[in-house]
DNA sequence: TTGTACGCGTTATCAT
DNA sequence: ATGATAACGCGTACAA
């Protein structure tokens, strides 16, 4: 801890600026004299600190990843893709738990700051679109995001596709009736775009009492929406979630109400969380190659860093279609 | 990023010190002087760096915590229950990824220690009592471990316990022939000792060939270990498992072979996974208090830190059985 | 109450 | 090829 590159060189008998040029081996340096700085670095156990180092180039090879909460099933793969690139690039990388408060979020990125990381990863940001476009503007940021991309280096991922391909999909197996949970945080809400899409180009009228929608995305509202939503609407044989964890609440409720999935009702999900093929039973829905999502989004955030912050990008991507037992052909006549 | 203590001072018509002074709040300043710096600090937009000031005092409020995998779904509640004490006390926390590799963690150990963290938690390590003894000797260390403990400050899981719980259980349902489903990276293996002695306890003759064990612990080698093991030992009822990811697959090929859950065979778990509850039939297990366990951890690792390292303690943790479907009263005769 | 000046451990600009 | 030394931005003895 306490043996500086003073030490080093006193040892050696050189000059620190020459421990420095071995460190980094720049410059040319005498054979003999980089072998006593090197035996005098091993035989002190020297480390150079990072602390200093990032004093005066001004990198800390540090980056914040912001995200709302690692215990939601989506994050975790994202999280060690976005890790794994920065550990071939020596980069480490501070973990950001928001909380889903865009007040901790706004907290954390501040705290980043005076850390001074070289960057910062944004993912399913609950900022505003103002205070995004605030942010990008004053720190090196690259975002992972399914709401409408705005400025700066993000990556999307499109739920409107993914929505009407699923919806189609259930329309295909003969449903007519088909209802959709979705997640009410934001005015925009491409998902249930995708739906209404879907259900349009089939010539099929979307009935409001169709849509539920939830506060707050957890296995508990979506069982409560789909009691809501089966009550209203009886008649419905299928329901499209805004994503996995609402699915897994409607098979819940499923079961409570004597509805056998998929027999008398399909449900399908979004984003195909590990333990979607799991459930009871097997959960259809659009995959997201979450591991990759992670990666791209630090391979951004690499480019954002090596152009000073002054770098646009704009990469969607689209979901995969996964057909499991929850979503069977319609059998029950209505 | 660019303006300095002293820009802020000039701007006052102070000197650095003062300004120093009012950031810390440390001696008396008079209001007035108090109320330029103030606004001096604002008009500036300056924030001090975190970088200069741990630099002086060798503090970086900065912790490592490195874990197997984040993918890991044991992980996720650990990693927020360390963050959100870590928040609390002004900590940022560097997640690492040792991808299950000893070397990796070393590594990572060896940058942290160039960052200067102020301290490190290991979960669920991978290496050897020697290397783990070494290192909680040169740095500050707490540790959560399912492990016979060391030295050093940590919290241990009792698997021993536990398991015997979870066997006696199976017993008391009229269980007789009962295998195990181990986990062979460690000469040691508290958990299969606790079923074995469940076993013994209960005037049950162990056989070896109740007793398989895997060299990674994941659904699919879980399944492949149930295969081997109804297949060497088809008298087998009950089946514990290392722990619920193990128990998945072993679900899995049940429902492969035939074998009805609970009515042909019971299947139990350990560490109550989220999910655990949604598995099909719903997992018996036992439960681990993972986000207090996360929390408890970096508490541990506080008092570490304050003690300069010179802090022991061993913290052990029950866990508690859950009883659900998936092990039921022994229906079949033999 | 406030200011000066040095040290924290590096890197990098000049010389030599 | 190597060496003095000035930054980097902050905290804090020591003075005033």
């Amino acid at each position: 801890m306490n043996v500086t590159i003073r030490d080093v060189a006193a040892r050696a008998g050189v000059s620190v600026r020459t421990v420095s040029r071995v460190l980094n081996n720049q410059g040319e340096i005498a054979a003999d004299t980089r072998e006593r700085v090197v035996t005098a670095i091993d035989e002190l156990k020297y480390r150079p600190s990072a602390l200093a180092r990032s004093l005066v180039s001004g990198k800390t090879h540090s980056i914040g990843l912001i995200i709302p909460k690692i215990t939601d099933p989506f994050y975790p793969e994202v999280v060690l893709g976005v890790e794994s690139v920065a550990r071939e690039q020596n980069y480490n990388v501070f973990l950001c738990n928001a909380n889903e408060d865009p007040q901790q979020e706004l907290e954390y990125a501040d705290v980043m700051e005076s850390k001074q990381v070289d960057g910062i990863i944004l993912c399913g940001s609950r900022l505003n679109t103002e205070q995004l476009d605030h942010l990008a503007a004053q720190h090196r940021v690259s975002m992972l995001t399914s709401r409408r991309p705005h400025t700066a280096a993000v990556i999307g991922i499109q739920g409107e596709v993914g929505l009407f391909e699923i919806t189609s999909h259930l329309v295909r197996q003969g449903h007519q009736a088909i209802g959709h949970i979705g997640w009410s945080v934001y005015a925009e809400n491409e998902r249930a775009d995708g739906y209404s899409r879907a259900l349009r180009e089939n010539s099929i009228i979307v009935q409001d009492r169709w849509n539920v929608s939830v506060a707050v995305v957890s296995i508990e509202t979506g069982q409560q929406a789909t009691r809501r939503l089966l009550e209203q609407s009886p008649e419905i044989t299928a329901i499209t979630c805004f994503n996995d964890l609402l699915a897994f609440g409607a098979l819940q409720a499923c079961v409570e109400l004597g509805r056998r999935v998929p027999q008398d009702i399909a449900v399908v999900g979004f984003d195909d969380i590990p333990y979607a093929a799991l459930a009871n039973p097997p959960l259809t829905t659009m995959r997201i190659p979450r591991y990759a999502l992670g990666k791209m989004v630090m391979e951004m955030l690499l480019r954002v860093i090596a152009a000073d912050g002054k770098h646009q990008e704009l990469q969607l991507v689209k979901p995969e279609l996964v057909v499991r037992r929850s979503s069977g052909p319609l059998e029950r006549s209505q």
